[in-house]
DNA sequence: AGCACGCCGACT
DNA sequence: GTCGGCGTGCTC
């Protein structure tokens, strides 16, 4: 080959196992974004390196252009590298998100100058308080490049602390990546941010227009976007000149892509600020364990800020036993719930109540012969949806009418609605409280942005007095004049088998009882539960982080659960069990003479969802010891274990979800 | 991921 | 006799 062209390897944003050679014309570099035909099409992609000739070169073809976009720095491709290997991704896969499912070679038309040219970090700077200014300083501490946990209860001012390190390093003409849960991207936190730094932040997540995401990912790749707020995909793009990362609610679950690619935004941020050597920001009101135990180790190191800035109190929970309160049948409102509903529209003040749960009751079962209506397609009860009078999977979207007779024993009109969800708990206290106007606040009933909006609106304007929701109701927005959260059923998130069961059943009540009194109103939440005696209990009744943080890392040390192991599930599913049954326990079987002594291997078992959209499913957990490298073995394992007749296999590095 | 190739069921 | 199902394999 002549001097005028050199092989590299091209990663394509495609879920190869492989990458494949080009030849590439000698001006071209490692990092550049190229065109290379590919089968009948023609893909952007990145050389990743140069290799020498192969000894067979008659399949191999060469680059067609580059594209006249700044090449990927030596970080960004060890990042990505790095990530694929360790979550066992295909590299292309993790490009794909890179490269934001923009079609490369066709820039934006309107030039993205307009859209945050470098925010002004001096625009609007607020007065901070005497803590804050002393968080801030830790921040800006540049010798350290840890992790930092900057802790903060709700309302203490976290955010106003870390725009001053946002602000020091867009001084310097660097970019800042803030990553959010999805559900956070608000147009009200977004407007925080453009009133401190004068224009809006580039935003990226998956709600945006295709023009809009053009504009956005060509902002942020050409180093016009400044300031980035971003969902967790945010995390692969190719920033021009990263200059810090900020990880807001890193506790939260909604970090962890539970489909391939599966990753944890939180942990790779923290991967990537290590490779790229910038600081890094994890930031909660109360922080995953796995963080407290690095700050700990002193892996992480932790900024506190105590007080609650402006004066609202943290509102006051009380647990109610409901063990003691003895409720009739198909009741689910206690007496000191129901009294304190009724104070609190005496005063002229807002109720909500919490219990996440959709739809009207969980289970519906034959009076007669006890058959319950299960989905035909997956392990779960169908749920009775009074509003659209149907039955409903929450799995797979399967939906049938209640049928007239009992499918089993034949019996008419026997089927009974069991156990409360939102919409039956929206009966009870339509009964109880006749003139108050009661709203249910549900994903299924806010299709659209604008209902959700909508709704808000309604509440804010004090146009409902109680306000009936799931999950969605715990996060964000906040009511000035809603002083009292009631949860139905507090230990609904405790069961469940799976690890971090307790630690986001903590932190979802904890955000639920949050929404009662932010303002100068003292708020109180009411926790119904049968457990009062349950450290989480306790630790929500006496405002106690710590306490929580103790026992519950007590539980994971005597279990042998993260953070003091690690995990890696493998995930097979196919529609002939007899198939998967078979492929698991090969897999099983060749793995375990080969694990280390630190290692153990758990399963073949039924998933807790043993059947999903009619695909059965085993699992497989491997627990180790947090520095074992598993990935080498796992990807041996994928290779060597031919699986057949459609059976797929997700191997989830550091599982959340059990399902 | 696409797309083509390749062997078994119901139709103009 | 064909049209077409999607299982398996390949893409530099």
């Amino acid at each position: 080959m002549d001097a005028s062209h050199f092989y590299g390897q091209i990663l394509l944003p495609l879920p190869l196992k492989e990458n494949f050679v080009w030849r590439a014309p000698a001006e071209l570099s490692v990092g550049q974004w190229v065109q290379a035909p590919f089968g009948k099409k023609v893909l952007t992609g990145l050389i990743l390196a140069r290799v020498a000739p192969p000894a067979v070169t008659d399949k191999i073809k060469t680059i067609l252009a580059p594209l006249p976009l700044p090449p990927v720095s030596g970080k960004m491709l060890e990042f990505l590298l790095w990530a694929a290997r360790y979550s066992l991704s295909p590299a292309g896969a993790l490009l794909k998100i890179a490269m934001g499912g923009i079609d490369l070679t066709k820039p934006p038309k309107v030039s993205a100058e307009t859209l945050s040219a470098t925010a002004d970090p001096e625009a609007n700077q607020p007065v901070l308080s005497s803590p804050q200014k002393d968080a801030a300083e830790q921040l800006l501490l540049a010798d350290d490049l840890r992790p930092l946990l900057l802790f903060g209860v709700t309302g203490s001012g976290k955010t106003e602390v870390y725009c001053e390190a946002i602000a020091a390093k867009l001084r310097q003409g660097q970019q800042v990546l803030v990553l959010m849960p999805e559900i956070a991207l608000t147009t009200a936190m977004l407007a925080r941010f453009t009133a401190r730094f004068g224009t809006e932040p580039t935003l990226w997540h998956s709600g945006l227009t295709p023009k809009r995401r053009r504009e956005h990912w060509f902002a942020i790749a050409t180093g016009k976007a400044g300031l980035i707020i971003g969902a967790r995909s945010a995390l692969f793009l190719p920033y021009a000149d990263l200059g810090m990362l900020i990880v807001d609610e890193e506790h939260e679950a909604a970090y962890k892509q539970e489909e391939p690619p599966i990753y944890h935004a939180r942990d790779l941020a923290v991967a990537r600020a290590h490779i790229e050597k910038i600081p890094i920001l994890l930031v909660s009101a109360t922080p995953s364990l796995e963080t407290i135990v690095n700050v700990r180790q002193k892996k992480y190191r932790r900024v506190d800020l105590p007080e609650r800035f402006g004066g609202a109190q943290l509102p006051k929970v009380q647990l109610i036993d409901m063990r003691a309160e003895k409720l009739p049948p198909r009741q689910f409102l206690s007496a000191p719930l129901r009294q304190a509903i009724s104070e609190t529209f005496q005063a002229g003040e807002q109720a909500a109540l919490f219990l996440n749960r959709r739809g009207y009751a969980p289970l519906t079962l034959c009076r007669t012969c006890g058959y319950r209506l299960q989905c035909p397609s997956c392990s779960a009860w169908l749920v009775e949806h009074k509003r659209h009078g149907r039955l409903q999977c929450h799995h797979c979207g399967y939906q049938t009418e209640l049928p007239r007779q009992c499918t089993a024993c034949k019996t008419p009109e026997s089927f009974a609605a069991c156990g409360p969800g939102v919409e039956r708990v929206a009966e009870e206290a339509a009964l109880l409280f006749p003139q108050a106007r009661v709203a249910l606040m549900v994903s299924d009933l806010l299709p659209t942005a604008q209902a959700a909006a909508e709704l808000m609106d309604r509440m804010q304007a004090q146009a409902i007095d109680l306000l009936i929701g799931t999950q969605i109701m715990a996060k964000g927005h906040h009511f000035p004049n809603l002083t009292l959260v009631g949860v139905i059923d507090a230990d609904l998130g405790l069961g469940g088998g799976d690890p971090r069961a307790a630690e986001r059943c903590y932190q979802l009540l904890q955000q639920v009882a949050g929404r009662a009194g932010r303002a100068e109103r003292a708020g109180r939440a009411l926790l119904q539960t049968y457990q009062p005696e349950h450290p989480i209990m306790q630790a929500l009744k006496n405002g106690d982080h710590t306490g929580f943080i103790n026992a519950e890392l007590r539980e994971r040390e005597i279990w042998q659960l993260p953070p003091y192991k690690k995990l890696v599930a493998v995930l097979f599913e196919n529609s002939d069990l007899k198939q998967v049954e078979q492929d698991a326990v090969l897999f099983a079987d060749w793995l375990r003479p080969r694990l280390l002594a630190s290692m153990r291997l758990l399963g073949p078992a039924p998933a807790m969802m043993a059947l999903l959209r009619g695909r059965h499913r085993l699992r497989l957990l491997l627990v180790t010891a947090r520095k074992d490298s598993v990935q080498n073995l796992l990807q041996e394992a994928l290779l060597v274990c031919k699986h057949h007749h459609g059976t797929k296999i997700k191997i989830d590095v550091d599982p959340y979800s059990f399902f």
